[in-house]
DNA sequence: TGCGTCACG
DNA sequence: GACGTACGTGACGCAC
């Protein structure tokens, strides 16, 4: 029949199904020949899941695979770096691709390409193809790119979710309708595919944009008129990156696409063809459920061919269902109401031998939360949620606490799931397990064994992207989970998690533990793939319970040591700005940079004043500085000096003895920081709520901050901190002999460095030339230039470059580290520390100033990573290190760790744990340097470091 | 929410 | 020859 009214055809985005099928599955390989076959399996599978599952009246009369030729397109020609940013193709994943071709022609369905053009141009040509002769489309994809064409008879369909994505999925998308949405695209750029944009503006500010000027060449043509000034900028200064950008995510659906629809029409498959390359693919389970739905002869495949760890593996009828094959469905989520129901969860997770768990509670902060409810899974779409603490009211006032219905008594399942959760044959799965780690064990509970889906991502992809949840869900498992915001809100008006109604709470945290499940089913198999395994078992893993234990414990903190601090630092603030508005002439907001510029750079005439990209006189302390130091200036350098002091003093008081007031934890007394251990790329801890890594220390006056953290009664508290672990590291792994010589002598290294450089000898070093040497020694550190060091000496660039070039003449091992390891991260799209972890590094090989970052940021980060390593490692042997000694590891700041300690121990503890953190490299890897370890102690932490 | 600023290693 | 530059973090206040 003629393609036509009445007619529905399919498109399917073939490469969205490659992909997919590749990161949800393990690395498959065929078992005959090691062929990696793994997202031809999953590609096959979800081909007939389309095919078997829209049979009826609502399935397509004409369907279709589409994939992209090649990587070249016009659009190439458009923009010369048009999806530079993508990562290069897997090894494994290359050699997959004509398979898939094979494949949908072995389905006997059409399979359509075309050189020059992207896959969404075809698909978008035959839309517009099919809606005109009055027929019906879906497109199965759910890539933003295609949602222009949404509408007038074309809707998407998202297979993962299971999910049809119309008009009004759009709007909430891009908050434009279908037709509009190009012009959203355009302005906010895609980093993923490396299209401009506007800076500064991202999705939701184009779409206010283009609701309010219509659409874009209105917009461009009217952009004087925007109020903002950064807006208004940037629409100005980019309009024609903006309209190449147009042309870009603009698909071309005039496209000279070969087929007709009409040669789309549904075929059923012929299952010779079918059966036969089914049988060479080895895929047994599915071969087998074909066949059956042919009604024809399975070919004879020996059974003993294939073998649990390759394909047959997820074929197998007993094997857990793939994540990428089981959809999420919500409403098949179980409320665990009452002890039968709980009991049989306990039997499928002994069974199973392991089980993903999730706790909800009222709060973020650990030390505060509340249980509220536990969630577990045991396979990929099975998922429980047991509800514990929920009261009823959901948000109103008066609705009373009285809790919900439907909910076992916390302390009888927290005694039944204890057994399981410290069973030692029973492998707890989380994502980011510290927080629930702490959780349990206010509880009693200690989590034993564990895995930890942040953490196996982290060892696999630091450098790629962040490692929570929902993005990991969406990247790896094509599904974007229910937000919490949906369900607390947010601001002011949000609500804690015990007031959420109990099903609601059931769909959104069984969900949470059913995608943990399935990430760790996608990832595990990978950490061997991607060499992490170790670094994932010795520097990730076991820092889990080290960390939450030294959270839990928490510092002393003294809040009338600060609060006398916040008024003093107040009163001199109030004379400071009573003096600073005289020299002005007016008073103004002296916190406000953009004030502040505008009385120095305008009202004032002081020269030189440098507007940055918002347009705003840029007043950083080095410009002030400089100010204040032109004493020809007069009254304008006094203004600088005090605001200098000023803002000083402003910083110490709201970032410090202020805000760690509030942070000082009621029933404790103490301050418990939260470390994020796979925030920092580098392998670095984070500190967070509050930040105690960065308490003030170069000042004096800052310095004194320290004073507030004290000892408790009869303790003591002990600092070591490595003696310059990065310079020691760069030694090693450049392999300086004079540096290295010189750690091992003991001498002060950067007047070494110095001697070396300048020919002065050590008895007769100044602290100046010492100084230059010494920034030299952390430049090096930084991936060196001469810009940088010339700014941070305040010496002309030429007399920086000259010191870089003796350095590099006298160190030539520095230079063939740096060229070394910036090869290797071009080459592979990581760097590495001496203890295997990865930084991937994807921007190395752009252009332009990205490149120069890119490139400093790769030759620090084996450096400061493998410190990272180092102190991770002591770290993790800590406790047993320092076992039966009254102490306690409270801090890490880096190169330091603070410990509190009765006061007769301090001697022991300080030998204890010295060692500890000078043999920590070993036995995995034999530094030709030694770590040394400087201790200090005292009643608090100024008087300890 | 993004930016400027500044605290630390 | 010009580009624009030290590495890694988190928190605060301002301005939109």
């Amino acid at each position: 029949m003629s393609f036509g009214k009445g007619c529905h055809l399919h498109l399917i985005d073939g490469s969205a199904f490659i992909f997919r099928a590749y990161h949800a599955l393990p690395p498959l390989t065929r078992k005959s020949d090691g062929l990696p076959i793994g997202a031809v399996a999953g590609f096959c599978n979800m081909l007939w899941g389309q095919l078997t599952q829209n049979k009826g009246k609502t399935g397509p009369t004409h369907i279709a695979v589409v994939f992209d030729y090649s990587s070249k397109t016009f659009r190439d020609d458009i923009y010369d770096k048009y999806k530079a940013n993508r990562p290069e193709l897997p090894e494994d994943l290359r050699p997959q691709f004509p398979l898939t071709r094979d494949a949908t022609r072995a389905f006997n369905v059409a399979c359509l390409e075309m050189e020059g053009y992207e896959a969404d141009d075809i698909i978008a040509t035959l839309a517009r193809q099919a809606t005109e002769a009055g027929g019906d489309v879906t497109i199965i994809s759910s890539d933003k790119d295609l949602m222009q064409l949404v509408g007038n008879g074309v809707v998407m369909f998202d297979a993962m979710k299971n999910r049809t994505i119309d008009r009004d999925e759009v709007i909430e998308k891009f908050g434009v309708p279908p037709e509009r949405v190009v012009d959203v695209q355009s302005l906010a750029g895609d980093s993923v595919d490396n299209v401009p944009g506007a800076p500064g503006i991202g999705v939701k500010t184009a779409a206010l944009l283009i609701n309010e000027y219509g659409d874009l060449e209105t917009l461009l043509s009217r952009a004087e008129e925007i109020k903002q000034p950064k807006r208004r900028q940037a629409l100005i200064e980019n309009a024609d990156l903006i309209r190449v950008s147009k042309r870009l995510v603009t698909l071309d659906a005039h496209a000279p696409v070969k087929e007709t629809l009409d040669e789309l029409e549904v075929r059923d498959p012929e299952a010779g063809p079918l059966m036969d390359f089914l049988s060479q693919m080895e895929f047994r389970t599915l071969t087998r459920r074909v066949a059956d739905a042919l009604k024809v002869e399975p070919p004879a495949m020996a059974e003993n061919s294939l073998t649990p760890g390759h394909v047959d593996q997820m074929a197998a009828a007993d094997a857990p269902p793939q994540p990428e094959t089981v959809p999420f469905v919500h409403a098949d989520y179980e409320h665990v109401r009452d002890r039968g129901a709980l009991d049989r969860w306990i039997a499928a997770i002994r069974e199973a031998g392991r089980v993903a768990i999730d706790t909800e509670t009222t709060s973020l902060d650990e030390m505060r939360a509340e249980l509220v409810g536990i969630s577990l899974s045991v396979v990929a779409g099975q998922a429980c949620y047991i509800p514990l603490g929920h009261r009823q009211g959901g948000g109103d006032l008066f609705a009373g606490d009285a809790p919900s219905e439907g909910q076992l008594p916390a302390d009888a399942v927290l005694a039944a799931l204890k057994p399981l959760l410290e069973d030692g044959s029973i492998l707890k799965i989380g994502q980011n397990m510290k927080y629930d780690w702490k959780i349990f064990a206010r509880l009693g509970i200690r989590i034993a064994p564990f895995d930890d889906t942040m953490l196996m991502s982290y060892a696999m992809h630091a450098g790629q992207h962040n490692h929570g949840m929902d993005g990991l869900s969406e990247r790896y498992l094509g599904h974007k989970p229910i937000e919490i915001k949906s369900l607390l809100g947010s601001g002011k008006s949000a609500i804690t998690f015990d007031r959420v109604p109990v099903d609601e709470a059931v769909k959104y945290a069984a969900e949470d533990a059913d995608v943990t499940v399935r990430l760790w089913q996608a990832f595990k198999p990978n950490l061997h793939r991607a060499a992490v395994t170790t670094v994932y078992e010795t520097l990730e893993r076991p820092l889990v319970p080290v960390l939450a234990d030294m959270e839990l414990a928490g510092i002393r903190v003294d809040p009338n040591v600060l609060s006398r601090m916040s008024n003093a630092f107040a009163q001199k603030m109030a004379g400071l700005e009573a003096e600073i508005h005289e020299l002005a002439g007016q008073p103004f907001n002296v916190g406000s940079p953009k004030q502040l510029g505008e009385i120095l750079f305008d009202a004032m005439g002081v020269p030189g004043g440098e507007k940055g990209k918002t347009g705003a006189y840029a007043t950083g302390a080095d410009v002030l500085e400089d100010i204040a130091a032109n004493t020809d200036l007069g009254r304008p350098a006094d203004l600088a000096a005090r605001v200098l002091d000023w803002r000083q003093l402003s910083k110490l008081k709201s970032t410090y003895t202020d805000a760690l007031q509030n942070h000082i934890n009621p029933e404790t007394g103490r301050v418990h920081t939260s470390y994020s251990i796979a925030g920092a790329n580098t392998g670095r801890l984070a500190s967070t709520d509050p930040n105690l890594q960065n308490i003030p220390i170069r000042t004096e006056e800052g310095r004194r901050i320290r004073e507030a953290f004290v000892a408790g009664p009869g303790m003591r508290l002990v600092s070591l901190d490595y003696s310059q672990i990065e310079l020691r590291i760069l030694a090693h792994v450049a392999d300086i002999p004079a540096l290295k010589q010189a750690f091992r002598d003991g001498i002060d290294i950067h007047a070494m460095t110095a001697s070396e450089m300048f020919g002065v000898p050590l008895d007769q070093m100044t602290p100046e030339v010492r100084r230059r040497a010494k920034a030299i020694n952390f430049g090096v550190i930084y991936g060196i230039s001469g810009f940088g060091l010339a700014r941070n000496l305040r010496i002309p660039r030429a007399e920086a470059q000259a010191f870089i070039d003796t350095y590099f003449e006298r160190f030539p091992g520095i230079r063939e580290y740096m060229d070394r390891t910036v090869a290797f991260a071009k080459e592979n799209g990581f760097v590495q520390t001496l203890f295997g972890r990865k930084i991937h590094t994807p921007e190395i090989n752009s252009k332009g100033p990205t490149a120069g970052f890119a490139r400093r940021a790769a030759i620090n980060a084996p450096i400061q990573g493998a410190a990272a390593d180092i102190i991770r490692r002591a770290m993790i042997r800590m406790p047993q290190a320092i076992r039966g000694l009254p102490a306690t590891m409270l801090l890490q700041v880096h190169d330091e760790l603070l410990f509190e300690v009765e006061e007769a121990a301090v001697d022991d503890l300080i030998s204890a744990a010295r060692a500890a953190m000078e043999g920590a490299a070993h036995p995995a890897v034999h530094l030709d340097v030694p770590l040394v370890a400087d201790a200090g102690q005292g009643a608090n932490w100024a008087e300890a470091h």
